[in-house]
DNA sequence: CGTCGGGATGGTACCCAGTTTCACACGCTG
DNA sequence: CAGCGTGTGAAACTGGGTACCATCCCGACG
């Protein structure tokens, strides 16, 4: 019944919420919940898991949607398998909110979600790797890191705006921030397929006047 | 005495090796070092703490060296404060390779150590944000993250890399990482006070995107 | 209708990390 | 010698997590 296991988180985070974290023993939370201790550790695993979401499905969505790319397509890949996250917790709404304020007072709970972000940026690596690897790239692995790395960043940061309650459409921030990444992180040769232009602006602009010169020469 | 310390770590270690560190007990560890329980906690507080060098101290080095740093020498205080963690780890020699293997096989202890990992970033994105702010840069906070997140990863990558015994001059790849991270993140206008400015930017863009991309570039 | 079997639940005993408390043995100083 | 802080040991206790077994519910099948 995942009656019983809506019940347990219920509880859970009611409790938490009441008394804190460390405070609140599982023994409190069944007993709230009306089970036994067995089931609820069959249903968690652990009093953390409690907590967060459901990663192994998110991850295995993208890594669905990382599949589908190509070395060309990789970019819009990327910002697509990351909004899948980014979807998930705005869909959560209050919850994550609630699972935020925890894990900002618990440092087992930060930690633990630490670990599970790692977990999103290996995806990314790994397929990284592949689609920066045979294109003339000399530290493959290190490129592959860092755009990683920056893109899980560079999501966490809007989330983590939204989570607060501060900032913007989250959806629009996402796009600028992923913008971001891509424009400050170079990755190598698949930028440049063919050719490159060099421009030759005037110096001393202010930078909006420079940008509209490089516009009207490139058109 | 750290001497009754150092047979602790010693014995810890050892037992590690020999039957993994899930299957040893707090109790195995103390009747091989000749101590009590009692003198195992207080000496470290948890079983994990044995197997982690004083990130405590390093990271009050690293806090020492970037507080020596201005927005014009941003960029050595940050590589000269990374290097400070890179040299203790060469510094620890076997002892390092020894944590690394045990942090690679048991999941709780990789995650302590990204959990670690994300203290050191703290501090390079703290201090970050203080020298990209007022420098018409339209959001700190995620160019802050960003590059702090990424002389963290090239650090990483470079460490692991001498941990498994693979590549070459350790101090050699790090510095090479460090210039890979500072040419492919933008960092605002502190790079080029005065004089020309070389920009980066991909092509096969619209020239709107691509004034777009120079006009936060330029910022 | 009876019963057979499997999945979900409850109950109990157990292990071990970590905390708390108290007692004791030192070394130092007045 | 008395007094005192500090480091150590011994024990009991808390609570998360596991293992095992009993039970119950419910559909399938004779």
């Amino acid at each position: 019944m995942s009656q019983a296991r809506d019940r347990m988180v219920e509880a859970a985070f009611a409790l938490f919420d009441e008394q804190g974290y460390d405070a609140t023993t599982v023994e409190q939370i069944v007993e709230r919940a009306g089970v036994s201790r067995s089931t609820f550790f069959r249903a968690f695993g652990s009093k953390e898991d409690v907590i967060f979401p459901r990663h192994e499905d998110v991850q295995a969505r993208i890594a669905a949607r990382l599949a589908t790319g190509t070395r060309e397509t990789h970019r819009v890949a990327i910002v697509e398998a990351s909004r899948l996250v980014l979807d998930q917790y705005l869909g959560e709404g209050e919850l994550a909110r609630s699972r935020y304020r925890l894990t900002r007072s618990v440092p087992a709970l930060r930690d633990r979600e630490v670990a599970s972000m790692i977990g999103y940026q290996r995806l990314f690596r790994e397929r990284l790797r592949e689609w920066l690897s045979g294109a003339g790239d000399e530290d493959v692995d290190l490129h592959a890191e860092l755009l990683a790395v920056g893109v899980v960043t560079a999501h966490n940061v809007v989330l983590r705006r939204w989570l607060r309650g501060v900032g913007g459409d989250p959806v629009e921030e996402f796009e600028e921030a992923m913008a971001a990444v891509f424009a400050t992180t170079r990755t190598g040769p698949l930028d440049e397929p063919d050719g490159a232009t060099v421009l030759v602006v005037p110096s001393g602009l202010s930078p909006a006047a420079t940008a509209a010169a490089v516009r009207d020469a490139l058109r």
